[in-house]
Formats: structure tokens, sequence, C-alpha cells
DNA sequence: GAGCACTGC
């Protein structure tokens, strides 16, 4: 209680208590260990205003949901799962009893899909907005409509009392979420933060943001504040695993050398240790970071943007910040993922900055302009607005949300990503051509997995063959299983373990390789052994077992036709698992080229691509015709990665649908809904219109991009000229 | 002949 009764939030009890009680919604804002988080949930639970529901908070992360809870139900002297508890994926630790639940917002998300109005709720938290993670943007749009009108929409009335909302938000970009819950009130609280000092280690001159010899630049940064200055940790933003791993050994040489030179380099400071970070680094690794250094020893952690949010580490005073980030993005014009290195944001960038001030004052050195600085966007583009949006579409279109381009976002998606992922749906048979939902949408939407997997999986229990898919499903769906060491030696270990794992698999298909691990690791009488001993992540297998058992639970409750024939019982299992593959994948087929050697896919676009390099069937293209691939990557050049060969005759029938419907036309669907809809006569001229006119508007857009291109371009030609 | 940031159901 005493360390509770100290934290700023203290203070403001009674003022917040009263701020929730008289408001519909409300912002709460404050600084990362103001105490928001744990306390606000207690205080509204002691004064009573949870009685007619529970006190819902959401987090975007699972481990900060578990012990945000743990530490809840101490400070509240009840055990957990009590009246305080939580729940994630995998993990339910809630019972009747339980007031205060803390969660993941896809959690929450996944809930809203059984019980529309959040029944079971009196106050929904939202906490972490600022993030702004894809569930916790959609949960935005989703509670707002539980309101009373005029704020929400009213077109959801059914709940007996109205609902409470809370925004929770570090102190960046607040008004916003004010303005969407129609000018909310936002309660401040302030926060406990040391004074950053930023400095930026390039002047306009000196920098040169095309150049990418920024590494040689942060040895030097890092190496000279360690000389320099007094005691504290370094942490260091980079972009990657490789670019960390390369870093830490350049760094690790260079200490060696000064070592050497200098004897004793700075009076506090007498070694060094240096700590790569990274999301797929062992956990035991990770957990070095938590350990304080040694007294005497400075900790350099070189990581990605892991250290900005999801892993705090404490003892850092000083930040070296690189500017980049890798960021995933969604291009709906060739419907690949692109992971790429980016500038961060202004907003990024001081949270980068802050994690130097958590326990001292510190310093942040940006390695970049001020110039530079000025020039980046403010806000980190919201996932929502780069994310494949078919999961989130399937879930507005199952809960009854029938027009999900006029829905509430707190920042729309671009129409044409909301119209691909209308096409994917339609693909797959998820909607249908009025963009209405289908029985099979219906049960599509039940599985935690991308739309595609579900429908693989539920063709493979009509076809008599789960047992098998079950694993291969679920190993698509967790990160690579595949490890890839950066020393040589065990690169060339790994890759003839992993070439071993191929033969064992069959050699037929990469998801046979995929298959064929899992089960090993299952035999195995130590399966932590055995990953390490044929280079496998044992943290993404446990997760693909635990996601077996999810999934076989949600497939037993389908019931799904069973147009498995005689014939169809006869065909090997291969067969029948290969055929339920390619029934999931088939707007991913892809056939092989005159030249042999490359493919083009089927998806409407006709990428040219090749197979990719790890692949089991790589120089085997010539002996290949029809395949399937989970994923297409654009990196040194256009690759499918995971591939299956497939017979014509199975995609010959699926993929007349990838040319029967135009996005747009789906997109039209939508926009005649909110009109009242029944306009049919416009029916055959409306949409083409429509296209047309949308096509109009890209090309346009595509202009005035070249346009502003080269005249930047001039304008550069100029200003050196100049120079000169 | 490659190279995957980070979450979540």
């Amino acid at each position: 209680m005493a360390s509770q009764s100290k934290l700023p939030i203290a203070t403001y009890r009674e003022a917040l208590v009263s701020s929730v009680r008289e408001n519909q919604t409300l912002v709460v804002t404050g600084e990362t260990g103001c105490g928001k988080t744990t306390q606000l949930p207690q205080f509204l639970h002691e004064a009573g205003l949870g009685e007619g529901g529970m006190i819902g908070i959401t987090q975007p992360r699972r481990m900060a949901a578990i012990s945000v809870a743990h530490r809840v139900s101490e400070e509240m002297g009840k055990s957990l799962g009590g009246t305080v508890g939580y729940q994630v994926r995998f993990d339910d630790c809630t019972s009747p009893d339980t007031k205060i639940k803390y969660m993941t917002d896809g959690c929450l998300l996944r809930e809203l899909l059984d019980d529309h109005t959040l029944s079971s709720y009196s106050i929904i938290i939202l906490d972490e907005a600022h993030e702004r993670s894809l569930a916790t943007d959609v949960l935005f749009g989703l509670t707002k409509r539980l309101l009373p009108h005029p704020l929400g929409d009213g077109s959801l009335k059914q709940r007996d009392r109205p609902l409470k909302l809370i925004v929770m938000s570090a102190t960046l970009d607040v008004k916003r979420f004010s303005e969407f819950f129609d000018n909310c009130p936002i309660f401040t609280i302030p926060g406990r933060v040391y004074p950053v000092s930023i400095h930026y280690s390039f002047t306009d001159e000196t920098f040169d943001p095309m150049k990418t010899s920024y590494l040689s630049r942060v040895e030097q940064v890092v190496m000279d504040t360690h000389m320099e200055k007094g005691p504290g940790d370094i942490l260091v933003f980079l972009t990657g695993q490789q670019e960390i791993e390369s870093m830490c050994d350049k760094l690790f040489k260079s200490a060696e050398r000064i070592d050497y030179e200098h004897d004793v380099l700075c009076k506090d400071v007498l070694g060094l240790a240096i700590l790569p970070l990274y999301g797929s680094l062992p956990t035991e690794q990770q957990q070095r970071i938590f350990k304080q250094s040694e007294r005497g020893i400075r900790r350099i952690i070189v990581s990605t943007n892991i250290a900005a949010t999801s892993v705090t580490v404490d003892g850092v005073v000083y930040v070296i910040d690189s500017g980049y980030v890798k960021q995933l993005s969604f291009n709906p014009r060739t419907g690949l993922d692109v992971l790429a290195v980016v500038p961060i944001s202004k907003s990024e960038a001081e949270q980068r900055a802050g994690r130097a001030g958590r326990t001292a004052p510190g310093e942040c050195h940006r390695l970049y302009s001020q110039s530079f600085y000025n020039s980046l966007n403010q806000n980190t583009i919201p996932e929502i607005q780069r994310a494949s949006l078919s999961s989130v579409i399937l879930d507005f279109k199952c809960m009854g949300i029938s027009n999900v381009i006029e829905f509430e976002y707190l920042d729309p998606p671009e129409e044409r990503m909301i119209a691909e992922a209308l096409k994917q749906l339609y693909y797959f048979d998820a909607i249908n051509d009025k963009g209405q939902v289908t029985p099979l949408g219906r049960q599509i939407v039940q599985f935690p997995l991308q739309p595609n997997l579900s429908r693989v999986l539920l063709k493979s229990k009509s076809l008599e063959c789960e047992e098998a898919v079950l694993p291969i499903v679920a190993m698509l769906s967790v990160e690579n299983v595949f490890i890839r060491p950066s020393s040589k030696k065990q690169a060339l270990e790994s890759m003839e373990a992993h070439k071993e794992l191929q033969e064992a698999g069959g050699g037929t298909s990469d998801f046979a390789t995929l298959l064929a691990i899992y089960k090993l690791a299952m035999e195995s009488g130590n399966q932590k052994r055995w990953c390490r001993d044929n280079y496998v992540h044992w943290r993404s297998l446990k997760t693909a077992q635990s996601i077996v058992g999810q999934l076989k639970n949600i497939l037993n409750k389908q019931e799904v036709l069973g147009d498995s024939t005689e014939e169809i019982r006869a065909a090997p299992l291969g067969e029948r698992v290969r055929q339920s593959l390619c029934f999931g994948l088939f707007s991913n087929a892809a056939r092989l080229a005159p030249n042999r050697r490359s493919f083009r896919t089927m998806d409407g676009h006709s990428t040219v691509a090749f197979i990719h390099p790890s692949s089991v069937l790589f120089g085997c293209e010539d002996s290949l015709d029809w395949i399937v691939y989970h994923e297409i990557v654009d990196t040194a050049k256009t690759y499918l990665r995971t591939v299956c060969p497939v017979r014509y005759g199975w995609v010959k029938d699926l993929l007349p649908r990838l040319h029967e419907v135009d996005a747009y036309r789906l997109s039209d669907c939508e926009r005649k809904r909110s009109l009242g809809g029944e306009e049919e006569e416009k029916e055959e001229e409306g949409p083409v219109s429509k296209k047309q006119s949308l096509e109009k508007e890209e090309k346009e857009r595509e202009n005035a991009l070249r346009l502003q291109e080269k005249a930047k371009a001039a304008r550069e030609r100029y200003l050196s000229r100049k120079k000169t």
C-alpha cells in the first residue's frame, strides 16, 4: 500500500472516480509509470462503479496483461483468478467472481464476435491506445457503437445499462481520441520522468540519408559515449537481427582494441557487456537484459524496436537512435507484403529517447540531423492503414456490420485496401457477390487463423485428413521455425540439418517438411534438445503445439459436409493433404512459365516469381507445372516460399472465381447499402463507372507523385550546382 | 542461391 500511495495517480483518486461517474467516455493520459494501468481499475472497483459487470482492461501484449494482473491482485491482497483475473490466448485465468479483467485487445475482439454488446462488462478500458494496434483501433469503432445515441450510432441498444468507455494513452495525440468520442473530457495525470537531452550527431551538411554507412557512425558514437561519459547503460536502436549481430561483433572488436591500448577506460567503468536484443533471440538470452549489470560493467544493448515498447530495459542512461525501423506493409496493388526499412516518426523518436530517462536524467544521440527529424511524420501510420484487412472485414461482416466502408474508423484505411480484403473474402467464398457473409464465412471466422488457412483446415476435415493438416496449419501460423545462425560453421550445420528434415518429409513439398518436423519433435523424448540439434526454434514449436490443440477444439464443433466419396477415401493421405492445401490456397496458385524456371501467379497480378532457395523444390522447377504457395515475398527477387505441387484438375474449377468479381463492385455493394440499397437498375452501369472513376483517381495520384519526384530531383540538382 | 521488425486470436 505504501508504494501505491506514492504513485502520482494517488492524488487524483477522487477526481478520477467522479470524472468516470459523470461521463460516458473519458480519455485518461499520463506517462508510463504514473500508475494508471494498475490503479484506475482498482479505484473504479472500490467506488462501486463496476457493479453492473466487469471492468475490462485491454493491452496490446500478452506479457503486459498477465504481469499487470499479477501485480494488481497482489496489491488487493486477493488470489489471481478471483476478483482480479486475466485472459490471453491459451490462458484464461478468470472465474465467475472476476470483477477486474485484464486481457489482450485481440481477446476482447474475439469475445465481441460471440457477444455483440459485451453484456458482461460495465466498463471497458482501452489501454496503450497511442500504440494504435490493429485490434485496439477496431475496438475503438466497435465500442463506440455500444454507447448511447448520439455518441454511438444507435444501432446497438440492447444493453440494459450503458457501457462506460475509457481510453488510456501516453500524452501524444490525445486530442484525436477525445474528438472521436464527441469531444469527451481528457484527464491528465502528471508522470514521473527525468529530462533527456537530445543531441543530433549530424548537421545538414554531414548527413546524407541515402548513405547507409550509418553503421560505422553508430560504432563511433557508442564508443565515444563509452569513453567519455559517466556510468549508465547504453541502448542502441537498429533495424534487424543481422545488423545487430554484426554491430555487436564490431563493438566487441573495438572494445578489445581500446582495452588493450588504454588499460582502464573510464573512472567508473571498468568493462563492457555487449548484448544483442531482438524478438527471435532465445528467451534465456533475452532474460540477460533484465538482470542489472554488475558493478562497474557498462552494458551496451543493441536492439530492434522491441526495446521501444515490449521489453523494458532498466538502467539505461544513453540512447543511440539510428532513426530507422523495419516495418511491414501490405501493398494492395500487388497483393504483396513488403518488409522495408523506413524512417521512424517523430513520436517514435520521442518514445526511443524516453527510454533514457526512466531512472535518471539521460541523453539521446540521434544519428541524423535536426532537419531530418523535422522532415519525419508526426505519427507512425497506424497498423489498420498498413495491414491486410481480410480478417478484420470478415469479423465486421459476422458482427452484422454490413457496410464496412462507412464504418467509423479512427483513421479510415484506404478504400482499395478494403476492396482488396473484400475480394479475398469473395475468393474464399466467405462472402457472396453482394458482400454478405456466407455459411462458410461464419465457419472461417471461428478460427484464429488467416481466412485462407481456415479454409484449408475445414476442407481437410471433409477429406478426412485433418490430423495431418492441423500441425501444418499451426506451423504456418507461427513465426519461422528454422534457425539460421550467423556464424559460418553453424550456418552450414543448420543447412545440413534442414536438408535432413526435408528428406524426412519425403522431399515432396515444404508443407510435408513442416509436418515431419512437428511429428519428429513430438515423438522425440526431449523436445528442447531435439530442436537444438536440428536448428529449429523450440518456442515456435511449443506455440504450434498449443495452436493444434486450440484448432482441434474449434474444428470438432464445426459441421463439415463430408464430400468424401469412396474414391477420395481411397486416395493416399499425401494426396488428400495437398488437395486441402490447394483448396484453401488456390488464390496463391502459380504456373510454371515457358522458360521452365520462373512462375506466374494466378491472382490476377500475374506476377513473375521464383521458388525460394530454401524450398525443397528449389532446383526442381523443371519437373513442376502447377504449384500453390503460402507466402510471396519481394526481396532480392520475388520469391514463393513454402510451396507444394498441385494438379491442374484440382485448381481448374477454382481459378475462374479469381476473375468472377471485381473488387470495386464489392465496394459498391457496401456503398449501396448505406444509401438504403435497392437501386437495381443501376447495378449494371454503376459499378463500371465507379471503377473507372477510381482508376482515374489512381492515375491522377500516380501522376502527381511522379511530378513531385521530378520536381524534387530537379531541385536537388539545382542545389548541388549552387554549392559547387 | 537466400537473409524475418513487432504484436495478436
